[in-house]
DNA sequence: ATTGCACTACGAAGTTAATCGTAGATAAAT
DNA sequence: ATTTATCTACGATTAACTTCGTAGTGCAAT
């Protein structure tokens, strides 16, 4: 599997739409982007051409109207971009991106509790790892 | 006081340089860049220039060496960063950014006390607000 | 005084992103 | 069969970023 460039501001965008419904005509992503801001229609199918070109998204073209979806997964793709950021903003420390959020945005006494979970299983996970 | 830009990615860079040992000179700031990447003395000179057209710096002419400093602070700027990284890649919920990054890096045994140490204030404040 | 060094100023080139207009092609409607 | 609407293809533009080379300026050292 060869490495995919990350996806641009406009091209997450897309991407976003994409994984969120699915594949889709152009018309029916830039219906939904056009309800958040101003794009024009060829805006956007010049930005999945593009996308195409970059592998990022694939497209059938059985039909007049062709259908996009993502090829790469939301959850990587997620990953990779919040790597760079913390290479970028934190010298590496995901760990001070963390402080600097949870700080900063208020979280909901749920969000709190859920993130406290996670932590919980991580702490198990790595006292496992110890005793093994 | 006005909204000055984002900085950008060679900025951010040079930013933190400054943030690390404050006012300096050119030099100074391309020599610690250079140690990390191959980089023209006149790309930093360049660039610090631009970012005091920006106002992202100030600089002290009083010496034929100019030194520079950041105007703007780095929580400060981190912020806005993680704030506009949020949106772009999480749709505005640092929930799911936190989720993502503590599930995805390992965090050592200490820093999850550390954040477990932050979230217990963050709801020992929640529960104060709610009682008052 | 002349030469050489260190620093600043400035322009220019190369890239990438983002946006849109126009033209061409296909299907649908009259 | 023409016209109309809908899509796709493609070029062009604009702006932002990044980088660096060259030229100029002033200080220092001979």
């Amino acid at each position: 599997m060869i490495n995919l460039p990350n996806p641009t501001e406009a091209e997450l965008e897309i991407l976003q739409t994409l994984w969120q419904i699915g594949p889709c005509s152009v018309k029916q992503v830039h219906g939904l982007l056009q309800e958040k801001r101003e794009v024009g229609y060829t805006t956007i199918l010049k930005q999945l051409q593009i996308m195409l070109e970059k592998k990022l998204v694939q497209r059938d073209e059985s039909a007049r109207i062709h259908l996009y979806q993502a090829t790469i997964s939301e959850q990587n793709t997620k990953e990779k971009l919040v790597q760079k950021f913390v290479i970028n903003t934190f010298q590496g420390s995901s760990h001070q991106l963390v402080m600097q959020v949870l700080g900063n945005a208020a979280a909901s006494a749920s969000e709190l509790e859920e993130i406290k979970k996670l932590i919980s299983q991580l702490e198990d996970q790595d006292s496992n790892n110890q005793i093994i």
